[in-house]
DNA sequence: GTAAACTTAACGTGTTACGTAAAAATAAAT
DNA sequence: ATTTATTTTTACGTAACACGTTAAGTTTAC
């Protein structure tokens, strides 16, 4: 465990200003600042109450910002995902609290992967299609009544098989 | 193949006006419009040009543009999914590059998959922490030095380690 | 012939993620 | 001690998205 005094030391090496943080992490500063009104970015030290200053510990959260970002998620859901990080998990009842959270967006998330798949098969339907030539099939359409791949299509297919 | 008298017979038994034609795909008249604007439902026709007549084959084509809302897309992607499906694909040519199209679809989906698999393997770190009882490790922070799971606690050991 | 449904046109809404001044204060450089 | 650069807050602007909501008139159904 490091001594206080080279903590301090340490931090106090890398002290940005807002101008050089935005640099390091290529966005601008209205973005820092837009981050921090929502609560996204805790807000910084400011030394006699002035300008911002930030350690290395802040660009790491920037960056992990920009990593969220390239999940997906909106900066709401960053928010929420901080919120989460930023609860207290030490306590039994907290942590299974923070548990069932994490959990209710990873089935979210799991939820979006499948309508995903779901995507990439229909597409995978009209590639094959097209690749067998002169064997294209509209969908839906008229064409399309021997397909039983898309929900649209076995649709289609049952109001045409009635009567 | 029936004959146009037939055809025109099954074709004007069930004949929508929007209101209905709203109704059964469970949507507003003004989302119907807004659709046709788009160019994403064509026109239908109109006798003496006046009020909108919906065929059989116009709900599923709404129908459709339901599963694809459901599939994440917008409606623009949307649109453009339709596009490709109203070329002619009977030429060689235009059958290449309608393939080539979807492939670049394809291609991106298949991104945004991976993009939500990397934030469900994120998800599942902070869950197998919180799993482990008392030995929960913030995301970036102090206490997650010991992490090689993402690539923020990557570069956060990196840059520690130098020195 | 009256009520219900439809027509176009156009402005309104709420969210998202910032951009872009403006005017004043502060910090850095010389 | 200036001058110059940077940062401060405040606040209006924007552009896409997917419709909602009048309004005022027209058509269609019963």
């Amino acid at each position: 465990m490091l001594s206080p005094t080279m903590e301090n030391l340490k931090v106090r090496r890398t002290l940005y200003r807002i101008g050089e943080l935005a640099k390091r992490a290529g966005v601008t500063t209205r973005t820092i600042r837009y981050y921090e009104e929502l609560g996204i970015l805790s807000s910084p030290q400011r030394p006699q109450a002035r300008h911002r200053r930030y350690s290395e510990k802040d660009l790491l959260h920037l960056e992990r910002v920009q990593q969220l970002k390239s999940y997906g998620l909106t900066l709401g859901g960053i928010r929420e995902i901080f919120e989460l990080s930023r609860e207290d998990p030490s306590g039994e009842k907290s942590r299974l609290r923070l548990l069932i959270r994490y959990q209710e967006k990873w089935r979210e998330a799991i939820k979006s992967k499948e309508r995903i798949e779901a995507y990439i098969s229909d597409l995978e339907w009209h590639i094959d299609q097209l690749e067998r030539v002169g064997n294209f099939q509209a969908c839906p359409g008229e064409e399309c009544r021997s397909c039983r791949y898309t929900a649209i299509c076995k649709f289609y297919n049952d109001r045409h098989s009635e009567e």
